[in-house]
DNA sequence: CATATTTCAGTATCACTGAGATCA
DNA sequence: CTGATCTCAGTGGTACTGAAATAT
């Protein structure tokens, strides 16, 4: 009978109990498609940060994705050696490395949106385009004032 | 100058990227509270399915709660060691374990219960009432239509 | 014999810590 | 010399895999 069985209502009555598992498994769907093109969710939000705004020293990367320092090396060498990105020291001061996106990098976080809003379209089904409106803004408050 | 520097607006108009986001910063608020009493988030969990549903084995916590069997083991026995629940084999089948919330475990539960409330109230402080109100709803539709 | 439940050991992944190397 | 940046090795926590033990 019980396909799946009901959540204990006393957690499901929590918003940020629903916010935190609905955000895990939008990561999660979004991680897997990510995979199949040998990239995980960091490759993308470096991608896409320096896509926004051009070209940051890693120390910079870390500071605005909140990832720390110490795994930055790892994730843009990774997506370095895939072309999507090129390093270089930073000749005004040379413990800087300055990362930039390339062409490649570009049109392939093109594509990595397109599957994020594809994921997006998955998972927000059940609301009318007026309700993800409302969604959308509540939430970018929300987050607006944590970063603050 | 940039303290808090902005994130990249192409991952900002992802409604999923803030969903995760957020999500993400309630589980580890709700998770630093709850380590103080020397508790993790699979613990509240297991009490709240147990306090709404009444006795699982443990084969159901790991269904209704979607968590992987070989952990609700070590999960069980950490609250019980605490005096949260108590474990006993089910007489008409032996190889099933069911597990009774205590007196004790419905007391602390009530108290965590107040903690993610108050992380909760953290969390959407930017939200009016009404609008609070319109995310429970729409979140609650979507996870349900993630569930099914 | 085939299956179900619990349990344990091992693996994979990720975020974080601490220290060393280079440079301002 | 102090401090900043990058890099790497190691740690801890969590989720998952596979298999053994017990029972149906």
């Amino acid at each position: 009978m019980d396909e799946t069985p009901l959540q204990p209502p006393s957690l499901t009555a929590l918003t940020t109990y629903l916010l935190s598992r609905t955000g895990k498994i939008a990561r999660q769907r979004l991680a897997e498609r990510l995979a199949a093109r040998r990239l995980r969710l960091w490759h993308m939000a470096v991608l896409a940060a320096l896509a926004d705004f051009g070209p940051h020293a890693q120390r910079d990367l870390a500071l605005r994705l909140a990832i720390d320092p110490s795994d930055v090396t790892k994730v843009v060498e990774e997506i370095g050696a895939l072309g999507y990105v090129e390093r270089a020291r930073d000749p005004a001061d040379r413990r800087r490395v300055t990362v930039v996106v390339t062409e490649a990098g570009r049109a392939v976080l093109g594509e990595l949106n397109a599957e994020a809003e594809a994921v997006q379209d998955e998972l927000l089904a059940p609301l009318t385009a007026a309700e993800r409106e409302q969604l959308a803004t509540m939430l970018g408050r929300v987050f607006a004032n944590l970063s603050a």
